[in-house]
DNA sequence: GGCACTCATCAGCACGTGCGCATATGTCGA
DNA sequence: TCGACATATGCGCACGTGCTGATGAGTGCC
């Protein structure tokens, strides 16, 4: 099997969690301390540790200390003009399927969406 | 929790398989019939089956009838799109990362990946 | 040095997922 | 209708993952 085949499905397996998104959206817009991660988002402080772990660990962030703080960042924005890409698509997605929706198809995009 | 980025975890679930981007991969060059693609990437009918299943309840791919063959098809090209440009993201970064870890630097991206 | 604070890590549990295997469903030809 | 083929589904097991709670490691202030 191709070899970035798997580690482009361990990076999606790493993005495909909606906190870890929410981390690089909040990312998205500057560097910022675990802490203030973890309230922003309401979430634990060892949750959102172990989530920037492993964002680390797929070099998708970077760690910086500054004093007592650890304060965290985007490697590479291009990983997430993918994900706003893909984003984009699935907004794109969700009005077209909205709208059809609205007169009675169903769709299999919403079945766990609007559960 | 934004309903978009809980849908797009979802999706990037779904793709986060190495088994399921090799289909993508296949099906990119056209539809393709359950047992071909089984037996094109090794794998057990069932296992097709069910891989297939979960693309199609994610809205990514679509199964038409021909007989008593299925064939499927992609559904939106621009997911793969999306994950053509993740992975010549990826391309990219192993090419750097490779010169590095050349002259003696050790990379987290590539401890899972050259293990 | 001692204390308060920030972050990382560990242990444990609950839960989901992928796989092989057996089997059900659907479709065509004789 | 019966048999052969193509696909889908159900079951069980092994394994990975996310969360909580507790603890350890690093840092700055007194």
């Amino acid at each position: 099997m191709d070899d970035i085949t798997i580690l482009q499905a361990e990076v999606l397996r790493t993005l495909a969690s909606p906190r870890r998104l929410e981390i690089l959206h909040a990312l998205a817009k500057g560097p910022l301390e675990v802490g203030h991660l973890a309230e922003a988002m309401g979430m634990s402080q060892p949750n959102a540790s172990q989530h920037l772990a492993v964002l680390r660990t797929a070099g998708i962030v970077e760690a910086e200390r500054d004093g007592r703080e650890v304060r965290y960042r985007l490697v590479d924005p291009d990983v997430t003009v993918a994900c706003d890409l893909m984003r984009s698509v699935l907004k794109r997605r969700l009005n077209r399927l909205g709208a059809i929706a609205a007169e009675g198809g169903a769709s299999p995009l919403l079945t766990s969406a609007t559960r």
